[in-house]
DNA sequence: TAGGCCATCTGGTCCT
DNA sequence: AGGACCAGATGGCCTA
């Protein structure tokens, strides 16, 4: 390892200039990344500097006392051959920032689908990450047993291996309570994290953290979107509906709740899902907690993502997958 | 100030 | 040869 970075090192001497022919070829967005870093493309020495270090080496090889080395005789460094390493290095560093930041993206729409997201108060990689396990994993248990699990249970899984502030805040976006309602409400009018909205109507907040996007865990979970439902199988939960066919999730960064469960309607009659993006079918708690889960009441002549849920090993081949889950993620 | 998190650069490896 | 992916190194920012 220490091997490795004494190497590192010696590129960085050798390709010093790669710095500034970043800044010569980057787009405008790498510039703003060059504004907000400065050190991390200026820490590197001049073009003379480079050129000094690159005879060295060559010197050392040449007239050492130790055996020559084996191998493929290393070309020597022209100017050319160094312009050419640049511009590969060049290259390849900007597709490595794109490749990050097609990461980063990613990474930005699975927060978006979590059980508590804040635009203010982003989780950290590694939190998310842990965070989707444990929510496939508690859903998986939700699919599987087919009750909602009691309030407490739910947080401690979705709290499974999280730090002490994550843990808090998913224990605050998802506390229950008969505010429940009110926070439905409140929500309709401003979706998006509001600490004013979450002082009102949860019985447990943190001092800066941001509220929930979803309410409390009885709606959350009930706020599958149609192309999660459909993500999870096709054989599981057939072609339903037919007009199913939704796009990758590039909705609102956090989506408006629907009280009532209805979409807004396009005029051909399908779901809009650009004004209603989500959808919060009719679900008494009274029936979460008695294990209806698998008809959902919808509300008539509203359109519907049924999601027949079928338990069998044979049909559910997501079956267990929370545990498996466990098993991959486990630390 | 230490520690956590992050973005970036970089060289190595594998694949097409 | 070149691109994708990966992991190590580095330095900046932020917070307790």
């Amino acid at each position: 390892m220490a091997k490795a970075y004494v190497k590192s090192k010696e590129m960085v001497e050798l390709v010093s200039t790669s710095s500034w022919m970043d800044k010569g070829l980057g787009s405008q967005n790498e510039m703003k990344e060059e504004e907000r870093r400065p050190s991390a493309y200026g820490m590197l020495g001049s073009l003379t500097e480079e050129h000094d270090s690159i005879e060295e080496e060559e010197e050392e090889e040449e007239d050492g006392e130790k055996p020559k080395r084996r191998g493929p005789k290393k070309k020597k460094m022209t100017k050319a051959r160094l312009e050419r390493f640049r511009a590969r290095r060049v290259k390849a560093n900007a597709r490595e920032r794109t490749r990050m930041h097609g990461l980063n993206d990613a990474l930005d729409n699975l927060r978006r689908v979590m059980p508590c997201y804040s635009k203010t108060q982003k989780l950290s990689k590694i939190e998310t990450l842990r965070l989707a396990r444990n929510y496939i994993w508690a859903l998986s248990e939700v699919l599987e047993t087919g009750q909602t699990p009691e309030g407490k249970g739910f947080v401690e899984m979705l709290c499974k291996g999280l730090s002490q502030p994550t843990s808090n805040l998913v224990a605050g976006c998802l506390q229950l309570g008969p505010q429940s309602v009110l926070m439905e409400k409140h929500e309709e009018k401003s979706p998006i994290c509001d600490s004013a909205i979450s002082v009102h109507n949860f019985n447990y907040q943190s001092p800066g953290l941001p509220s929930p996007p979803y309410g409390h865990m009885e709606t959350h979970l009930l706020h599958l979107k149609p192309q999660v439902f459909k993500s999870l199988g096709e054989s599981s939960f057939g072609s339903h509906p037919p007009d199913c066919s939704t796009p990758p999730y590039e909705g609102p960064l956090t989506p408006p709740l629907s009280i009532s469960g209805n979409f807004s309607l396009k005029q051909d009659g399908s779901p809009d899902l650009e004004k209603s993006y989500s959808f919060m079918p009719h679900y008494p708690s009274a029936g979460l907690s008695s294990g209806h889960v698998h008809s959902t009441p919808f509300q008539a002549g509203t359109p519907r993502y049924d999601v027949p849920i079928d338990m069998s090993y044979d049909s559910y081949p997501h079956h267990g997958i929370g545990t498996q889950l466990n098993t991959i993620f486990t630390e």
